[in-house]
DNA sequence: GGGTGTTTTCGCCTGTTGGTCGAAAACAGG
DNA sequence: CCTGTTTTCGACCAACAGGCGAAAACACCC
């Protein structure tokens, strides 16, 4: 009696390229919406959550070790979201260090999340709802961890924050909120300067590859507990 | 080809009673887990997303008007949650205000989420998963508004989030940082003493009965633009 | 080799926020 | 009128984020 729902998974897979939030889209050959940019995904099989179902889906499109992570976004489920069927929809935020390059197939393409090309179904709207969640988790989360290379200096850093934030970054301010809430560590090493010279940048690295959120956030703390600032 | 998947809701819907967090569930009379305690919810309708399918399957247990929060929860999927079917869930969590006490049928009840009852499939889960989220989301936006009766003292208020949080607040705190927020208001009355006297408690209302975000967590924000601190 | 320009780094200052504490206010009851 | 209770308010302090400028460390050119 209720209809025979078929359920997807959908990821918008982002990564900063030459200065720009992306997003992983591939070009519709068939119809409907063929011609169409639609995000990676497919039916969600009998023996796997859609956890396994969205790893295991994109794997067929990118090297999966490129994505450092992985977090659910959400349902889309209006009734009519795709013509014809009743397709339920979960979807994911993916996210790809800017240091590797995965290699893609020959329909699959990134793209500017600013200058979307026409895409397919709802899939504007999932890409939306992944980039505000993402905006909102480099703010009190370690997140950038997974934008950025395993070293970096602090002006990469920023520049990765610049293009995902859409906002101007304050360096200063970055590398000392950053080391306060105890995620940045320096390596010891100092990077080559560019070819106008200038100071060597040192070389930083993420503390832990895991997502972490900040204990700023908890405000109305338990009293007595105070931020350790950084062991 | 893919295997018939159906699509249900679930509702983990909470509210402070008896200066317990507790949340609202129904006693299965038929297999499988008969007599163990289910959240409320149902079958994903053929022409209806799942925020009107949770809203729909909650007006057949409780007041809906009571309810004045509903956000998603995430995507419970695992193959065998459910023996015997494939069933995908969309959880919800839900929030009443401490004032109100909506009728329910005879096989529904609220318990403490501390003390759960024997629980159906995986619905000990979701629940955890929606104290949490209440947990955070008191932090850092006015959601303490679906939780408390349209006027309240600071004090009744400081009840509903000690035990909502499950540690002591402030009350000094609380109100300071919530009305420097400006999300809270005076109405200028004040309540009558309690039984051993005491000063007469000033009457507070929200000024927003919708879920804002509160700036604060927006740390690195863009520069120059400063909190306006509560017009 | 010294000056110039560039990039990074570091320290200081400021405003805001949240946590703590204690005093004062406002009531009931004896 | 005195005591006990509850609420309210102000003062203080530590932590934190943002802004700014000086100093450090390099490349290039004359």
């Amino acid at each position: 009696m209720p209809a025979a729902t078929g359920h997807e998974v959908l990821a918008a897979v982002l990564q900063v390229r030459a200065d720009e939030l992306q997003v992983l889209l591939w070009q519709r050959g068939m119809d409907p919406d063929r011609g169409r940019w639609a995000l990676p995904g497919g039916a969600l099989g009998a023996d796997e959550d859609v956890e396994e179902s969205v790893r295991r889906q994109l794997a067929e499109k990118v090297d999966v070790r490129g994505v450092t992570h992985v977090e659910q976004l959400g349902v889309f489920s209006a009734p009519h979201r795709v013509p014809g069927v009743r397709l339920v929809a979960t979807a994911f935020l993916g996210l790809v260090p800017s240091d590797v390059d995965p290699a893609v197939p020959p329909d699959t393409a990134w793209h500017p999340v600013d200058r979307l090309p026409a895409t397919a179904f709802d899939h504007a709207e999932i890409v939306e709802d992944a980039r505000e969640r993402l905006r909102a988790k480099l703010s009190y989360t370690n997140l950038g961890f997974a934008l950025a290379p395993r070293e970096f200096t602090v002006s990469a850093l920023r520049d990765l924050y610049v293009a995902a934030l859409g906002h101007p970054v304050s360096a200063t301010n970055l590398q000392r909120v950053l080391t306060r809430r105890g995620v940045l560590a320096a390596t010891g090493e100092t990077a080559a300067p560019g070819p106008a010279g200038g100071r060597p940048a040192a070389v930083f690295r993420f503390t832990e590859r895991a997502l972490r959120v900040t204990d700023a956030s908890a405000v109305l703390r338990p009293p007595g507990v105070r931020d350790s600032a950084g062991e």
